[in-house]
DNA sequence: GACGTCGGAATTGTATGCAACCTTTGGATC
DNA sequence: GATCCAAAGGTTGCATACAATTCCGACGTC
């Protein structure tokens, strides 16, 4: 899946990446995925013994995923992953939103007909994922069907943005097994944005985008509330 | 002004800056003011010696900025100075607009009074500067302005979301000389921002900030449409 | 017993060296 | 005359070495 990160369109479209690139992504899944956990310091020497590389290299990947808020960079004390923190999943999901609704509002006027195909196509495979109730599918076919649609919208710099974003929350997702009912609730939400997005109604689609990625987040939010991790 | 960069808030804010980041803080300024000319190529040991630093936080710097989007990263060919683009600019400036509305949104709620009292202030700061035809200060408030709007939204991702951002445009408002009848129009769009501020309401204030962002870009874009850099 | 201070160990920050790669220039061939 | 190939020069990529800073524990003092 690995949408593909960084400045990408723009910067870094080229093949041959470079360590402290690849260094990057592999950290960032191990982030991401909760390998390494919130908090936990990672000491040079030994993540680049980790990793097979040198510090130098590792040292650029910090950088990177300090710029995308997966690490905390303190001079001199090294680097950490970020602490999970309800406040922060709130306000990101409250950004990523406005962005849903840009491109509820953009899409609809510069998708192509083959895209929408595929976003079908997309829709079907997470209808079937869910159907065998495959929760790793289903999150799959999901988040390609909602990159799918940034990505007809035509604007790098929207899709760059709203991967920024969602590498962030992506570590929240693992922490949530979604409820049958919100499960349902999902994907007839999902049903919705097919509906309109083939009826070409971007006020309509913008508004259930943004809803849906409400309700996605809410469950999990009163998770966390409980066991709040810093 | 040097909005404090980086997932700011939250991963910067320790009081001593490393020297990869003054770098980077360096490089940005000559590059947003134009001391680095776009497409310009960054020689890393004649850039290194230019700065006083050795290649390692230089690259390091780079690799900061090439999130940033104002540097291309080309593996094994070194780095270049962004080049500009209408295109860019114009999908920058879609996001930037989203970015505003839900701020507008959002700042009527959670704005507290202090807060709107230096917004005013900052108002006439800018009505000052304008009465004086002093585009750099004027700039300068209107600039504090938006970002005490975003501010006062006590949404850090937005915050920074929306800096990253405008650092990639901070480098065509300087290309773009206010038209008279245009900034006679900017400041009363600006008018109307405070008066929709204060009244608390969020849909139209929300709206007279996306509008007031277009409007800003437009007669840049029409500039740059003759002259295309790449 | 608590607090402050001083050293040592460990870790980060920066510089430099070597290898891999790209670019370019010169020449030879078609 | 144009095109292709090759070797040299220069630049980037990564690793390692050295310097600066922080952290932790022990010791001494109040």
């Amino acid at each position: 899946m690995r949408m593909e990160s960084g400045r990408g369109e723009t910067a870094t479209a080229t093949s041959r990446r470079s360590l402290s690139e690849r260094a990057a992504d592999h950290l960032r899944e191990l982030i991401v995925e909760g390998e390494l956990a919130p908090g936990e310091r990672l000491g040079e020497t030994a993540l680049a013994a980790r990793l097979g590389i040198s510090r130098t290299p590792l040292r650029e990947a910090f950088r990177l995923l300090a710029r995308e808020g997966l690490v905390l960079l303190e001079p001199h004390r090294g680097a950490r992953v970020a602490p999970l923190s309800l406040e922060e999943l709130e306000r990101t999901v409250e950004v990523m939103a406005a962005l849903e609704r840009l491109a509820g509002r953009l899409v609809v006027t510069r998708i192509e007909e083959e895209e929408l195909r595929e976003i079908e196509a997309l829709h079907y495979d997470m209808l079937s994922a869910y159907a065998r109730r495959d929760l790793h599918r289903y999150f799959r076919a999901n988040q390609a069907i909602h990159f799918a649609i940034m990505r007809a919208c035509r604007n790098p710099v929207l899709l760059d943005t709203y991967e920024g974003l969602n590498a962030h929350i992506r570590r929240y997702r693992y922490m949530a097994n979604l409820a049958p009912e919100r499960w349902r609730e999902a994907v007839a939400e999902h049903e919705e944005i097919l509906h309109h997005l083939k009826a070409r109604d971007g006020e309509a689609l913008a508004a259930t985008l943004a809803r849906h990625l409400e309700h996605k987040v809410r469950p999990l939010a009163r998770r966390l509330r409980d066991g709040e991790g810093t």
